[in-house]
DNA sequence: TCAAACTTTCAATTATTTCTGAAAGTTAAA
DNA sequence: TTTAACTTTCAGAAATAATTGAAAGTTTGA
């Protein structure tokens, strides 16, 4: 296969995995093309490789480095910023873990945890039945957090060669 | 709190966890709504819990019932189908985990691998940037994959015992 | 200080996803 | 059979999310 079909290619895998997975396609694909890109680009290069408006590029270029998935680059003699991924797969990996541990899961378990109390008898059945899932739920959460938090502060040869040998 | 208030709070708080990570908000939203529920539930009741209308009903029970997250359940001397959903939190994780993975994480890996094999000078520096990353991301999620198979295999216990273990 | 180079914003538009509800389809008891 | 109870389908409507592009804002070098 030619590059420039295989980047395509992927660009495009790429950007659907993150829809599918609640992130905004064109996000997706702006990390894509800095993940597989030799040197820096600008946002130029990124509206054209993407054919994406100025706005829209700028707008997800921004996002990522939100994320920290991204990184501006100045290039000497040039006003242009320029940008460049993260990658190190590992250091993406948890950085993404991270990211969506503290917007998502966080506000999960504080609305679980305040949901743990409720008035009324309880012997009732359905009192019952959602205390005991909310309760199963909260406990489950918990502790893949704390998953996350002991892979994030892993090694990559370390968490996956303890991971591995669990198998055996 | 009150129960109803609290069942309200879950079931909207479910559905945006869900929404964030691609999964349809009504059909997490009936997700909740069984999995709090002492009994079995039929379309009419979802119906009216959620005011949704019954083609919408349908259509993410079905959907349900693909992921297996829930069952029919026949009431006798009755017509109507009602549904359950398995409230095991580990089997529920495990669940998902394994369709998230056919559905999803199997296709991206087909790709990954075909997109291996450049042509072309492999000391180009666009060459080699694309055919690094492509091989370090289809290597981890490969290590990925294998590490959510044993995860599947895994009794919940022994699972997070073995993951907690690991911290100290 | 100016203006060119560049970045950001945001109201309006477009695309995508989800939902509705009536009609068609199915099933089972009488 | 027939028919009433129930389920499924799907075209159009509604809701939501993403995108555009021009104007406003900012920065820098001359």
């Amino acid at each position: 296969m030619k590059l420039d079909e295989a980047k395509k290619q992927f660009i495009q895998t790429w950007g659907t995995l993150g829809s599918e997975w609640g992130i905004n396609r064109t996000m997706a694909q702006v990390h894509a093309l800095l993940l597989i890109s030799s040197g820096a680009l600008c946002t130029e290069d990124i509206m054209q490789e993407l054919n994406v408006s100025r706005g829209n590029a700028n707008m997800n270029l921004r996002e990522l480095m939100n994320w920290t998935l991204i990184n501006k680059e100045l290039v000497p003699g040039d006003r242009k910023e320029y940008f460049v991924a993260e990658k190190d797969i590992w250091i993406i990996a948890k950085t993404i873990a991270r990211e969506r541990k503290r917007r998502e899961i966080k506000p999960v378990l504080k609305v679980l945890n305040s949901l743990k109390e409720i008035e009324g008898d309880k012997k009732d059945k359905e009192i019952k039945a959602f205390t005991e899932t909310v309760g199963n739920l909260s406990n489950f959460v918990d502790k893949m957090d704390k998953s996350v938090d002991m892979m994030l502060k892993a090694d990559e040869n370390w968490f996956f060669g303890a991971i591995l040998k669990m198998i055996r």
